[in-house]
DNA sequence: CTCCTTAGTGAAAGCGGTTTCATTACCGTT
DNA sequence: AACGGTAATGAAACCGCTTTCACTAAGGAG
């Protein structure tokens, strides 16, 4: 705060208003130094009376460090990315550290620079990295810092981070549309030189793959395609693999986000979902619910809250919250997939209809989780 | 960066790399006064050369505010505010400034000590306060500080913010939904005393309350229901109208968030959308068009990105990029409404099919905009 | 040829904290 | 009674940068 008089209350005021010297009332605050029960008390009273905060760039500057966690990410309005976010904001409310956010969009060449750069700018007392891996230049940049860093959906092998298997994941979401006697089955996904360098897209194909070579089936190149990211390329793609002479009976998108895509084509090229086309996408947002869309689950806000946890674990402060487990992945079936073929209900009435009415399918492939390997603290 | 020593680089070492003193390096790099060509040169060469990056914490504390802006939102998670923040990141992330991002969950009674203070506490060069209103000590707190604010989705006198005509959107989607014949016209939105104060969700119903007054229809108590912000729990009070013995025939959502919950109690009461009840949302996320959920459209991400070019502009910063127009309210009609009791093809085949069949219909009513009010900058 | 600007630069004083170091007072020990 | 140890505190240095101030050199005006 601030007296009337304008400018910010410091640590001299409290010192003076308090009869104390500086360090005094700085031990006080931090509890870095023995202080006479008497004197203890007449600072706070000071400081109360006189509405003093710390300044944090003061600070800072001191320490060499900020109470700041940097949490970098590619693309916030990414639902995948927004609710591992919250989960992370919601444990990071209750440490006192504040949120500095850095939203790196397109320029992957620009990336590289910056992230180290901006990190050691900082100076933050740690980092939480999301859905980007991360080169050999930056993790220099995170060790020389010395700063903790925790990774969320990035693979790693210095820093901690849940991971899903997403090799498993596209299997699982695979058998499902084997199960149900499909065997033109393509994949749509995110175009793999282009992603930011996380492997999920690419690793969710490879369990696809998988699946197609164990059922013996064959992975026609025309139905495996992939593009940038988002809906609208994944509507072309579907597009473009549902105008084949002969065309897929189901389409595994990487992603929920690629499957209503999927759906949007469906839609255009007059191809009823699930009766003509199964549809099977990835995470398990809210709008896949809404929609009534299978999917593989993942734990995105899990694994926020857990990132937020081990951060706050290796920054040496007790934590009230438990750490939660991560939720295997999840096999979660709606009304996009159906048998193949069979000339059942026209299951055209999804959405309105049908919302929301999922089953919930453990499946017997469970997901790897990397487990914590924790990192040195500064200094 | 940082030698391989350890110890970061700071403006000594490029002093003494340069042949010169420390306050020249930092003319060199701020351009605050004149420094001659060649010592400019080798002090940029020093520069480039020890990959020296000045600490902000320092300039921070030097000059008194940092470079920092500070983002205060409730509930990051909410569509419509990622949406807006994507926005406000966006043009951001062309500027020098770092992004310190404030998540005010739910202690509404705390949130008031903390806005101020969280403020003065850190000294930003700039505020943007999203979807909260503020009250007299916020707007002292801002106004002590001396900063720049900006507010998006909230109301004041004081600080310069966008604001859509939420009574003229109410209106809209409620005379759509007379326009169809409707007479018996629910309403669902945000519990007024919870709301972190904005006043948005009973905007909508007062303009719901004058369209229905306007045609002389009844607005009965038990057709207007609050509960707090959720799908959840819009679909109970959904379940609760439509089990009335005497139900709406439509109703008008505060925000599309609510209006899924209102789809979804739809269907686990076997009413069909839209020929047994029309539904109509507010906002226009991504999620309604996939639902293919009539809705009054507002500019988020617009209203985000204007935001962060004003906040630019208040800190005197050329920005390249031209400040967009806001787009006006519009009607998008999509599935999820329809004529009233007329027996026409059972349209329950939304969402798959029907997947963003959307007219747009720029309503006659045009949505005010409050203009710009700048502020005076600190000092 | 003086006098006044202005360009160019460094010394030094902050900014608001933390931390080391020294000092004093008060213990309980031998 | 002299001594080592700890509690309690202040003086001073320092964190890395900005800014004021003072000073010198070089132009331009009179």
């Amino acid at each position: 705060m601030e007296g009337s008089t304008g400018r910010p209350v410091t640590m001299a005021h409290v010192a003076l208003d308090a009869g104390v010297s500086i360090p005094t009332v700085s031990r006080v605050i931090n509890g870095s130094a023995p202080v006479a029960p008497d004197t203890r008390l007449s600072v706070l009273r000071a400081i109360e009376h006189l509405g003093y905060h710390p300044n944090p760039m003061a600070r800072g500057l001191s320490r060499g460090y900020s109470d700041t966690v940097l949490v970098i990410l590619p693309h916030i309005t990414e639902p995948s990315a927004t609710l591992r976010l919250g989960g992370l904001i919601g444990v990071l409310r209750t440490s006192p550290y504040e949120l500095h956010l850095v939203d790196l969009e397109r320029p992957v060449t620009e990336r590289v620079r910056q992230v180290g750069e901006i990190v050691l700018r900082n100076r933050p007392a740690g980092v939480v990295v999301i859905s980007m891996s991360l080169d050999e230049r930056d993790h220099q940049a995170f060790h020389d810092a010395g700063v903790p860093v925790v990774l969320v959906d990035s693979p790693s092998d210095e820093f901690p981070a849940d991971t899903v298997d997403d090799v498993a994941g596209g299997e699982m979401a695979t058998r499902h549309l084997i199960a149900l006697g499909h065997r033109r089955i393509g994949f749509i996904g995110d175009r793999e030189e282009t992603t930011v360098g996380i492997p999920a897209s690419a690793d969710r194909r490879r369990g696809y793959q998988r699946a197609m070579a164990a059922a013996r089936l064959e992975v026609r190149p025309d139905y495996v395609r992939t593009a940038p990211h988002g809906t609208e390329t994944a509507a072309e793609l579907a597009e473009q693999m549902l105008a084949l002479t002969e065309p897929p009976s189901a389409i595994f998108a990487a992603s929920d986000i690629q499957a209503f895509g999927v759906l949007t084509a469906a839609r255009s090229a007059r191809v009823r979902v699930p009766d003509q086309l199964s549809v099977i996408g990835f995470d398990d947002i809210f709008a896949a619910s809404l929609m009534g869309l299978t999917t593989v689950r993942q734990p995105l806000e899990v694994s926020g809250r857990r990132a937020g946890l081990r951060l706050l674990q290796m920054l040496r402060h007790t934590i009230e919250e438990q750490m939660p487990e991560l939720p295997p992945l999840e096999l979660v079936v709606r009304n996009s997939t159906a048998p193949v073929l069979t000339a059942q209900e026209p299951l055209s009435t999804v959405s309105f209809e049908a919302l929301d009415m999922a089953t919930k399918v453990s499946s017997s492939l469970t997901s790897a989780v990397r487990q914590d390997q924790l990192v040195p603290r500064r200094k």
